[in-house]
DNA sequence: TATGTTAGTTACTTTATGTAAGTAATTATA
DNA sequence: TATAATTACTTACATAAAGTAACTAACATA
C-alpha cells in the first residue's frame, strides 16, 4: 500500500525538527552559548518541556551540555557541530517567514 | 525578563513547521499533487490528523484543494507558490539529515 | 441487494505539553 | 542565625494534541 517511500534519515530528521520548539532553541543557540534560564524566557517554553528538550538534543549529539562549578553554578548549552549544520535550515525559514508572513 | 526578542514572522513560520506532520505532508506535495488516499498511505499519519493538517495548510495559503468531480471523486491536493516556496527548507533538511544521520 | 471506492467525520484512548509548586546547592541579606 | 534569592531543574496534576477504529455519504459495479 506505500507507494512513495521516504528516506527514513529524512523522516527521522523531520521527526526532530516538527517536535514544538526543537527548532526555536537550536535557533537562540545559533547565536552563542546560551544558559537555562535565559533560553527559558527569550520564548514561551516551560521549563518542564525545555529541560526535556535539551537531554534530547544532547543525546542526539545537536547540543553539548557544560558545567561551571561557579557560584551559583552556570550551565551552558552550545551547538555541536552536528547542531551549527542546521543554520542553513533555520535561515531558510527565516527568509520564508520574510517574504511569504505578514507582520502582526 | 525577554532579553533577545525572536521574531513574530519566523516565530509563526516555527510554528507551522514544527506541528507534526506538516514538513512531510509539504515534502510529498513537492513531488506534485496528491489525493488523500495517497497521502495518507505514504506516511504513517492517521487520516483525522492529515484531514486537520490538510484544511490549516489550505487556511494559510500554502495547500490548495480541488476537486474533480468524477467517479468516484478525486481531491487533489497542491502547493501554492508560497507552498512552493518552502522547498528550499525541506532540501536543506534533507541535505543535512544525508549528511549527519546514520541509515538505520 | 450487497460490495467497493474516496474522502472524510466521530467518539474514545493515549501521548504531549502547560502550569504551578517543590527541591538542592550555594550565597547574600536582615 | 534565620530568611530570602538564585540557578537548574523535577514532580504532580490539568489540558491539548494526536492515534485508533468504526462510521458516513455519494456514487458505481457485480
Amino acid at each position: 500500500m506505500n507507494q512513495a517511500l521516504i528516506c527514513p534519515r529524512f523522516e527521522k530528521a523531520m521527526s526532530i525538527m516538527s517536535q514544538r520548539w526543537t527548532g526555536l532553541v537550536i535557533y537562540q543557540l545559533l547565536a552563542g552559548p546560551k544558559r537555562f534560564c535565559t533560553l527559558e524566557s527569550s520564548m514561551s517554553i516551560s521549563g518542564r518541556v525545555l529541560s526535556e528538550r535539551l537531554k534530547d538534543l544532547e543525546q542526539q549529539g545537536i547540543v553539548k551540555r557544560e558545567v561551571y562549578p561557579e557560584t551559583p553554578v552556570r550551565i551552558e548549552y552550545s551547538l555541536t557541530d552536528k547542531g551549527m549544520a542546521l543554520e542553513p535550515v533555520l535561515r531558510e525559514i527565516e527568509k520564508w517567514s520574510q517574504e511569504w508572513l505578514q507582520a502582526e
